[in-house]
DNA sequence: AGCAATTTAGAAACGCAATTGCTTTATGTA
DNA sequence: TACATAAAGCAATTGCGTTTCTAAATTGCT
């Protein structure tokens, strides 16, 4: 009988000296009042933390003196008005920020954030899809420094930044694997070329794990323990939230789905995944030009140039073929991510990239042919942060690491 | 812009007192010995523990107290023989005990494991399957006291309790959800009819959850971080575990695999999902029938009732018909769970179950035909528990229970 | 304006736990 | 029997959290 050798080297619980505690304290004082929505009084804090009055002033005292904490003007909290009125405490989110990147295809954006999650600045710039890579690094460079400049925030205090991109993100190496629409994105070293444009750490991130991050933040479904993302534009790709973590497998590639394989898919484009290219943007305006020809009457016919976002377009308004269309689209779909929702029960599914654009039709109609394949259908919502749910996820991400290397350990 | 409101009520790192600091201490330094090989002395536990000697010594001479530790003959470590023979402490394995139960629809086993993992006891009767659920249930609490008698161990030294079931498990109910093999399983309370046969929490679980965490502590897989574990006989269902941590899902249906949908399962059971119906133990019989009617010279014609373990037994000896059956299974297998190795991307697939019986056959067939339809093949091994898997992944459930409710908090 | 009531801030005394540094004990070896 | 060595035991010190008391700053009432 083998014994459970768990090899996980650190314990998790690891006790330490009288300093220790007091680093500890320090730290849930400052998680309590970070997390309270008005001041707090010096009782209030203790009772939270359960810890007696005078450690909390001491080490409130000391969060003071770090700038962690502020004071508060007295009329913010609904006080007893009566007796000596108490020192108010509250979280300097300014203390300190963190920046998001979301480097697309199509644009990147910069988004800086304070420390309680609040968004202060974004920035974005369109670049061409072609782009050579070191040029998209360049400019993703400029981007960042141009927001930072502007907001006049100081470099050294901004604590951690979080970059999104396309295609996987091995873990160990923090470099891009396959990330087919950027040309030689994988290529490169993106942590180390933007490493000169801050003082923190940077971490990498699938752009899909991102929305899902920021999508459950900030947007649709806060605090959903399990939840799937599926960014549908060009590319089809998933960001999976199980257990209240992200789930990136072993090479970065979980939630790959556009290579689901898929039945009558055989002579596609091979940049696309089987799945993907039954679903994505350029399907539907293939399935739009086709209806198109069939019904000279349908809204779609007006284009000379048939897009993806006309035909979203034209179903949002109502037009009957293209809502046809969008239904037939979100049948696939759900055909095709059936498994998927078997495998982990979400509550949730969340939809965004530019095909979700075709808007309720989408919804609804993805969320009746789910229920048709599935055992417990998640509920099925549009993406409310549309095409910020990447940097919003970046600032997130940021901001959690912030809350687990830095607030985690404050010192006095 | 909306803050992060994260209403996780409580707070992460919760301080304390100079009391709660022994507490913490005293469970680094149970974890240390109990982690370690071989009996350890006071100033490597200290090192290890990042403490001073004298702290050591009287935390361990109080886990000593509560027979948390023992001490070692000197002889059992390779201490240098000079000087003061120092006292050496072991792990105390039989300070307490954990159960883990499988109750599947023909067999109900119990095991009972010492601290460390160690397998003390195992304890298996055969059931019918169509066993009304009270007698079903009165034979699990039979089975479990006389694997308590038959050991000797008391009651209140049995710290936890897993039972595996098939089926959902619902969270927060703890009751079993659908389970199609097990007539009226659903509708009894099997936590709150065993609680009468133990002292001590129960926890239920999905088998194939088991089946995973089995596997990976003490079978194929150690510490493996992103695994599924499929287990496959009459029915279909995966344990998967994702960031170490298994994945239950909203309704405990993760991994529900057997009803992934799947072209060309029309006319099926209706007892069994679409995926399940086309690649289940049925499915290789059918399978055997029709190639033993067509070729008379197969392995496969000599049995008048064929079964599933026919089929797999004549794989395994060599059978060409058996053998290509196997393969077919395996394609079908590979393309129905395809797009859940997309969405987790795990290192590893483990196969368990009677269908596993086909031996490296099925192994390698699955293993070709995945790396067809998949970006990053996992690695694919049959599991090396059989049917044992359940039980043992149960016993390693309690056990991690008792660490985290039981040791991480000794008190002296 | 002055005083009581009320609530918070500040300070002293106490206790627990961990650390440093020294002494004592138990063993092997010359 | 002495000596070297390594570990156990003990005392003093320090850091932190708690309890308990006293001082301070308000509002409301007379």
């Amino acid at each position: 009988m083998p014994m459970s050798t768990d090899p996980s080297g650190a314990p998790a619980l690891a006790g330490g000296t009288a300093t220790t505690l007091r680093q500890r304290n320090s730290s849930a004082v400052l998680d309590i009042v970070r997390r309270a929505s008005t001041p707090l009084r010096v009782a209030e804090i203790a009772q939270a933390a359960s810890l007696s009055r005078p450690t909390v002033e001491t080490v409130a005292e000391g969060l003071l003196d770090q700038d962690w904490l502020l004071l508060a003007d007295a009329d913010d909290a609904g006080a007893p008005s009566v007796g000596r009125p108490a020192r108010l405490y509250r979280f300097n989110e300014r203390a300190g920020f963190v920046l998001g990147v979301d480097v697309g295809a199509h644009s990147v954006t910069v988004a800086i954030g304070d420390l309680r999650g609040g968004i202060v600045a974004t920035e974005r710039h369109r670049v061409a899809p072609e782009l050579p890579a070191i040029e998209r690094l360049a400019a993703t460079s400029d981007v960042i420094a141009a927001l930072i400049a502007h907001t006049g925030i100081a470099r050294s205090d901004i604590l951690a930044m979080t970059v999104g991109t396309p295609g996987t993100v091995s873990p160990a190496t923090d470099r891009v694997g396959l990330s087919p629409g950027m040309p030689g994105w994988p290529e490169v070293d993106v942590v180390g070329a933007l490493a000169a444009s801050v003082d923190c750490a940077i971490e990498l991130e699938n752009d899909a794990n991102l929305a899902a991050v920021g999508e459950r933040a900030r947007g649709i479904g806060a605090g959903c323990a399990d939840m799937v993302f599926l960014l549908l534009g060009e590319r089809l790709g998933a960001g999976i939230i199980a257990n209240d973590a992200l789930v990136r497998g072993r090479n970065g590639a979980a939630g790959e789905l556009g290579y689901v394989p898929v039945r009558g898919a055989r002579d596609r484009d091979p940049r696309f995944g089987p799945l993907e290219s039954r679903v994505n943007a350029s399907a539907l305006v293939r399935m739009g030009l086709r209806a198109a020809a069939e019904h000279p009457d349908s809204a779609l016919a007006a284009s000379a140039e048939l897009s993806a976002g006309d035909v979203t377009l034209a179903a949002t308004r109502g037009d009957a073929y293209a809502s046809g269309l969008v239904r037939r689209l979100a049948r696939r779909i759900a055909h095709g991510i059936a498994p998927t929702l078997l495998t982990l029960n979400p509550e949730l599914l969340v939809v965004g990239g530019g095909v979700s654009l075709a808007g309720e039709v989408l919804r609804s109609a993805l969320a009746s042919a789910i229920t048709k394949v599935v055992l417990y259908p998640p509920e099925v919502r549009l993406s409310a942060l549309g095409d910020e749910a990447v940097v919003l996820g970046a600032v997130t991400q940021s901001l959690e690491r912030v809350e687990a290397d830095v607030l985690a350990r404050v010192s006095a």
